[in-house]
DNA sequence: GTCGGTTTTGACCATAGCGTCAAATCAAGC
DNA sequence: GCTTGATTTGACGCTATGGTCAAAACCGAC
């Protein structure tokens, strides 16, 4: 039987209703990053992420379930991309100070260029048990890769011996902090901010 | 005329009461702290805050105009330990890196041990525009300081040449995001983690 | 143009949490 | 033990915000 254009995936009308829906819902996500970057939590009501895409609040209940449910799509959507990060780095054969700078890298610019990574900024408790528990297992999964990495460095006489544990949590916090200060309209790109980050903490091991 | 023990300033009745409301005022501060560590922002009411002291909330706007007034005096304590930490170390005339690990000690275990410094994790616009104002022009000193400290251990040769700026962010960064994994009750103390991430900083500059 | 499912609306409810206040309690000095 | 000011109470009002829902509007297929 041969496979007509209707029948391809990208056309069918199923698949368009369900890629548009994730569109909308990424719309959301960024518009959920965008009310936290510029307003601060406590401007990140349902109405005011509503407001900004033009449409109602009620409207919103139609793709998330609750606040909740929004707030744990951004966290997973965001950890998604730092996660694929680290997987790509993961078949790659380069020593560990390039994988370690490409994966830094690309967790930056998941955090600054799709907005939505502010929600780091919110606090995990306004999840429920179910969900914090998966999410926390995920960011688990990043940080044991990137310890793995240093680990790998220190072996290989690349790094400094460090606590891969505590420069972990140095070298991520670092990062998770730029949302705080981070100005898309200020002088540094993101790209420009993940290549100096990225580097600064890459040779903050080495030697 | 000769000073009697009861004109001496420490059992002066003005002198007590005052001593008093301040004891209580840091009590509050550091319940607010333990709220936001323990429960998260979610969790940071005004209630919760007076039942983990055993007292009432009406009680607590006897002792804070209102909320708002509650975490700006929280920042202000905070951030007035690391300027002193800061100031402190102006004085010395210690090489950089022995100055920059001092500061940094000092601000980690203001963080941790004081804990309201917890409340760096909630947004400055819950602030007035005044007290907003205030606070960033005083982390804005504190983090001049730091930069200052870098930007000397670089000209003497001692730091490698980094931007001080984006190193800046970096280091406090890495600090600041501290509360959001510390536990008093694990199995680092706070001058175990104060010690080694001021040593990862400072070596990460140095050379 | 009409039919079915999808999407959107806007009015509405419920409640959590901030902040108020008059009255009660406490404690120091005499 | 009385007086006076500091402190604490607990019940209350009010608003902001999360969340619901029936009805309307939309839109593509035929």
């Amino acid at each position: 039987m041969v496979k007509t254009d209707m029948e391809t995936p990208a056309t069918t009308l199923a698949w368009r209703r369900r890629a548009s829906r994730d569109a909308r819902r990424t719309e959301i996500f960024r518009s959920l990053g965008l009310a936290l970057r510029e307003r601060g939590l406590a401007s990140l009501t349902m109405q005011a992420i509503a407001d900004r895409l033009g449409m109602t609040k009620g409207n919103l209940y139609y793709y998330f379930k609750n606040k909740q449910d929004l707030l744990y799509g951004c966290h997973l959507a965001c950890m998604r991309l730092s996660l694929r990060a680290l997987g790509d780095v993961r078949r790659s054969t380069e020593p560990p100070g390039t994988r370690l700078s490409q994966v830094l890298t690309r967790h930056i610019r998941a955090i600054t260029d799709e907005v939505y990574g502010a929600v780091l900024l919110t606090d995990l408790e306004s999840l429920t048990p179910a969900q914090r528990k998966r999410y926390v297992a995920m960011r688990d999964r990043f940080e044991r890769g990137v310890r793995q990495i240093i680990r790998e460095g220190i072996e290989r006489g690349e790094f400094r011996k460090v606590d891969p544990r505590l420069a972990g949590f140095a070298i991520l916090g670092a990062i998770n902090w730029i949302p705080k200060w981070y100005n898309p309209k200020g002088e540094l790109s993101s790209a420009e901010i993940a290549d100096a980050f990225a580097d600064f903490l890459v040779t903050a091991l080495e030697v």
